[in-house]
DNA sequence: AGTTTATTGTGAATATTTTCACAAAAATTT
DNA sequence: AAATTTTTGTGAAAATATTCACAATAAACT
């Protein structure tokens, strides 16, 4: 029984578990913590401390096999099946992710998609858009737990609301705004313009000199 | 002088400062810690050694003047001009950041698109898309300092190796790889797919109950 | 003008994360 | 089969980050 895991240990096993994938599609079978370490940025030790807390074991002297290790992450990420998706909100990066080719192979499946500003369905691929009012039913029907928001921020609470009561328990949210969430949901929030605005910052203290930077 | 400072902290700053260029529209004037800790989600002394870090003061029992507040942060985080960005790869995520809105109101603005499978210039709404081979000449002329790199993982070390040899020192990039830089340029990674992974990881925590999620 | 109240600013205390460092163990060499 | 080498697994140490808690102080009230 595990007790506290931060988000960035999970983070950094869903690396390593990435990275282990194009290891073994480049035929390698066999890897160290110290390989790991340099191909995620991180501490060897930290490596061995991450796979310490699930109880995944090496060899001594003979580091990881690729693919045990392989299977075990994704064991523990919850990817040895397919989890379904819906994107709410089908601006330009709902869009983007509804095209997004990279999270076939996590197996994960974006089954949907909703927009307010549809009457009608449409189609993104093989991927089907619906109105927004379809949205309760589908989640019912299909038993969809995870979601990605792209609405605008005006209407993010509002929607997520209306998810969390249908019985939706993860979100990935792309509005920028703080979104309260009971505790049975989980809420990830990615904003883009904060990303971009913290590159500028530390370009400008680099230019200035004003500053000694730690761990980018 | 400031001597050390955490990426999470400067992330803090610009959240703080996106808060408040939202209360400032709503007309309000006066802002305590306790307010912007609420809304960013942090404890109101985070808030207040935040600031301290910068010198930034408040009054005593008066708390924040919202607009001066604001002006100090942008000053900081060197919003105060417009920053010119370009995005390298114009695929499904590239050409998402292309048409989002959301930076002209932090004064970024992206300024060009390249692509290598574009034969001649193009345009997506008023940004103009060149063939990749014009991205040096851009860069020299233009006086880059930040880009976004959106293409395929296999070319992504490629094209950062180009854009810092041609200047640029900062990179937002979302190819899900790390890639080497010089410590003369500053590079910030955003993984989708990682993002959604850690997303799920947590709700099949909560499924199984195995575990008490600590921080998310 | 004095008293009360609310909020900042910050050292000290706690909590968390990362790194060190080394014994234990397995593979390889002699 | 003993000695050497290499790498894991993990306590302990160090480094960071967050929160507490309270004096200082400014505003509001009496």
């Amino acid at each position: 029984m595990i007790s506290k895991l931060s988000r960035n240990s999970i983070v950094r096993l869903a690396q390593y578990k990435n990275i282990l994938n194009k290891l073994s599609s480049l035929g390698l079978v066999k890897v160290f913590s110290d390989n790991l370490a340099d191909a995620a940025g991180v501490n060897s030790a930290q490596v061995r401390k991450d796979f310490s807390q699930f109880s995944i074991k090496g060899n001594r002297r003979g580091g990881y096999d690729v693919n045990e290790l392989r299977q075990q992450l994704a064991q523990i990420l919850g990817k040895d099946e397919v989890t379904k998706v819906i994107v709410v909100g089908i601006g330009n990066i709902g869009k983007a992710l509804v095209h997004y080719k990279g999270f076939e192979k996590e197996n994960i499946r974006i089954v949907a998609g909703f927009d307010s500003s549809l009457k009608s369905e449409g189609k993104i691929g093989n991927v089907p858009i619906y109105p927004i009012d379809r949205i309760e039913d589908f989640i019912l029907r299909n038993k969809i737990r995870i979601a990605v928001i792209s609405v605008p921020d005006t209407s993010a609470q509002e929607v997520l609301n209306i998810l969390v009561k249908k019985g939706i328990k993860g979100i990935l949210n792309f509005a920028p705004i703080r979104l309260t969430t009971p505790k049975s949901c989980v809420i990830h929030n990615v904003n883009l313009g904060l990303e971009l605005e913290t590159v500028i910052f530390y370009v400008n203290l680099l230019k200035d000199k004003k500053v000694a930077i730690k761990r980018i």
